[in-house]
DNA sequence: TGAATTTGTATCGCGTCCGATCTAATCGGG
DNA sequence: CCCGATTAGATCGGACGCGATACAAATTCA
């Protein structure tokens, strides 16, 4: 869209520097439904005492056990720094234990107790689905967001890690 | 494991707990893609001292000038409390301008410097278009993106703000 | 007009994110 | 076996996002 060449011009041959329209910036998009997304499980969780990633982390620990903070965080896109705090209060809920690996003692082992196992198959979320208004586009939006995130990661960890 | 009730139950036959994989969440894709943009963002604005969030809030500014705190919210979606402090950033930073409207004192008049037009007709994100790695589906995502968020607030603000 | 209410912005506290740094445990070479 | 290097978590400070609240300006209405 941005070049329809009929005839070759070196760069672009003018740019209106008007036409960023904040609408048509998909980080932008994916910055506010990340938004939406928090206000709208923020009333299910308030309920359960969870906060978003909280939850998303306890997702994400209910498909593998014992994982460490940093498998955990290979997960999430997480790193420690931002994992501990939020895994000690999972802790302090309940919902999961911390434990030291006795054969490594750096590693620390993230479990889910059977109070989370249980918050979790009340699938409190189900309602969301709806709320999406995708239908049956649902998955493919999830896959192309998805895609977008890998995309992005890997086109800028290469500088991130590399420097 | 935990439960594999064969009985039949009236409403769901039998919906296995198990099943709720982090990769198959919408919340979760969005979630993970807003922190890759932020992390692709981060070293091109590092080099002119902007945050993502700020760096948001100046397109958003771009679009229509002297805007008020609220209506510059309802662009962004966010509410004074997150705001203010951005806006005082990017005022000390000589990107915008802050001012008390002279007709109705409590509103504060944002406009945007020519220091913060400069920056934006630099386009320094062109090369993350790349980094998306969606090519033709870009703008499609973009509008599911958005009308997801759109649904989604439409269908929990009604509960947020009617409580 | 003057008191009550509403409105627009700012402040505060908590919970993420994240870069930088710290500490303790493990590993490896001599 | 000891010492330096590496690794896994944790801590700290800065910047959001947001509910709750404060405050002043504007509006309403008796």
């Amino acid at each position: 869209m941005t070049s329809s060449p009929k005839i070759e011009t070196k760069a672009e041959p003018k740019i209106e520097p008007k036409d960023r329209k904040l609408s048509s910036f998909l980080c932008f998009a994916v910055y506010s439904a990340n938004l939406a997304f928090g206000r709208a499980y923020k009333p299910i969780l308030d309920k359960v005492g969870l906060t978003y990633t909280q939850y998303i982390a306890l997702i994400a620990l209910s498909e593998a056990d014992e994982l460490t903070v940093s498998a955990l965080g290979e997960k999430l896109f997480l790193e420690s720094n931002t994992l501990t705090p939020i895994l000690k209060k999972l802790e302090l809920s309940g919902y999961i234990r911390r434990a030291r690996d006795p054969a490594d003692e750096r590693q620390v082992r993230v479990s889910m107790t059977p109070a989370g196992r249980r918050l979790l198959d009340e699938d409190i979320t189900v309602s969301l689905k709806d709320a999406t208004g995708l239908g049956d586009e649902f998955p493919v939006v999830q896959k192309s967001v998805a895609r977008l995130r890998d995309n992005l990661l890997r086109n800028t960890q290469g500088e991130a890690k590399k420097a």
